[in-house]
RNA sequence: CGGGGUGUAGCGCAGUUGGCUAGCGCACCGCGUUUGGGACGCGGGGGUCGGAGGUUCGAGUCCUCUCACCCCGACCA
């Protein structure tokens, strides 16, 4: 991407109704525009770093054989009536419309009772079992406050994963290679060293459900961390009974605000027999599924990156979300300068590395402090300094160093960096 | 939903006890000089002062209502 093509500006301030620093950042740099308080547009490369972001969990997602589909928005009163979950008493987060001729619908907070319903049509038989279905779906909920930046939002997406198995022991072979995809995801996101399992409120089925939570100040929930043994207690369940249960050494818990980036349940059958959800067995007897649900919060994570990531210059993407992996600047007019970035450029977007390319007739300043916000990985600067010295001036966005290199040798280090 | 705060140009802000044509910086447009850390000179454009009502000779400024946004709390499959 040319620079030049692109029409987002950076900012210098801070918007003044935004106090998070994931908001300030994200909309200083151009990633996110505010709609409403808790309704956020994702701009280009804000979009770039959600899809990278889904990619990466894709990728877990489709190795554990879960099938990736997408769900509707608009959903029918009947379904949830089904499961007492209509009731904005019971769910006080409802975004509820009527259809022209009166008909009551509600705007997805959940899928849970939909994906359940639908699946109806496809499982009858112990043959049909187990069944793994997932999506990545804008969720809406009527938050009575929203708040810190894109961390609580209105309206966010959501990957969510919905497990239906044959008998609880078969439910919990895959609960838990869940766990452990979900702690690679974090680890490829590169919030591996910041996010734990934590244990939390289960309802009706289980003790506990499972949290995936990440150190965070700006993070809404509290949590008591084994970090030795790499496991967390929410505190909303936390006491010594847990304690002993989860198997924690109480006097080296640190107790330490975090954000939920991820969350598993075990359902059991109950949803199942409410909503009809049955099959047939060996023995040619009925019985209920048993199911799963297993979520991330996409934008959410968009803004715990970016509270993780971060300097007093920007942001600072991790290399695997990164919205491009290069910040080429051309620094003068001169011709050789414009020829030698114009053929880098090209060289490095046919070996597939990303690019945005600098190429705007800005002041030297204006890029470099441009290229920092934006927290691209790597920023090569070509100028008649630079060519003079005898190529590109490569700096990582983590350090401070810079070093001269040719063109080949950026392709080659930045190939490898990408594999690595 | 309770408490606190803020709304003045695209963005960030100033505007005295009510007073004259509502300012500053950035951004934007034109010309010129600049080009390794957000340059400079000269000349421009842009405002129903969040909205409605009221008090007054006169309201950005005072009063009433209202909307939006931020923070704390409550809430949070």
């Amino acid at each position: 991407m040319r620079r030049s093509h692109f029409f987002i500006k950076t900012r210098k301030q801070a918007p003044a109704d935004e106090e998070s620093k994931n908001a300030q950042l994200l909309i200083r740099a151009g990633f996110i525009h505010k709609d409403s308080a808790g309704v956020y547009a994702l701009l280009p490369m804000g979009l770039k770093v959600v899809e990278n972001i889904k990619q990466i969990i894709r990728a877990e997602m489709n190795a554990n054989h879960a099938s990736e589909l997408l769900m509707t928005t608009l959903q029918r009163k009947e379904l949830w009536e089904s499961t007492d979950r209509w009731d904005d008493v019971k769910v006080d987060i409802w975004f509820k419309s009527k259809l022209a001729n009166g008909t009551d619908i509600g705007l997805a907070w959940s899928h849970e009772e939909p994906i359940t319903e639908m699946m109806k049509e496809f499982i009858a038989s112990y043959r049909d079992l187990p069944a793994y279905a997932y999506q990545f779906q804008t969720k809406l909920r009527n938050e009575i406050r929203a708040k810190s930046g894109i961390m609580r939002s209105r309206e966010f997406i959501m990957k969510d994963l919905y497990s239906y198995s044959r008998s609880p022991a078969e439910h919990q072979v895959f609960y838990d290679s869940i766990i452990k995809a979900y702690l690679k995801i974090f680890q490829k996101i590169g919030l591996g060293d910041s996010t734990f399992v934590t244990f939390a409120s289960g309802g009706a089925f289980t003790e506990f459900s499972h949290e995936f939570q990440t150190i965070c100040e700006a993070g809404e929930d509290v949590v008591y961390l084994d970090r030795q043994k790499g496991i967390a207690i929410n505190e909303e369940v936390y006491n010594d009974d847990v304690i002993a249960k989860v198997g924690v050494d109480k006097s080296r818990l640190e107790k330490l605000k975090a954000a939920e980036v991820g969350n598993i349940f075990s359902f059991g059958t109950h949803k199942s027999e409410q909503l009809g959800l049955y099959f047939t067995d060996e023995q040619g007897s009925q019985q209920p599924v048993v199911l799963g649900s297993y979520g991330i919060g996409v934008t959410r994570l968009l803004g715990v990156l970016a509270e993780h990531f971060a300097d007093d210059k920007g942001l600072v993407w991790p290399q695997n979300v990164a919205p491009y992996t290069v910040y080429l600047a051309s620094l003068g007019d001169d011709i050789e300068v414009v020829k030698a970035a114009d053929d880098l450029y090209d060289q490095l977007e046919q070996s597939g590395i990303s690019v945005i390319y600098d190429d705007r007739p800005e002041r030297p300043g204006e890029k470099f402090a441009d290229a920092e916000l934006f927290g691209i990985p790597y920023r090569v600067v070509v100028s008649q300094k630079s060519l003079e010295a005898g190529g590109y001036e490569l700096k990582q966005r983590s350090s401070t160093d810079t070093k001269i290199v040719s063109a080949n040798e950026i392709g080659q280090l930045l190939t490898k960096s990408l594999q690595g």
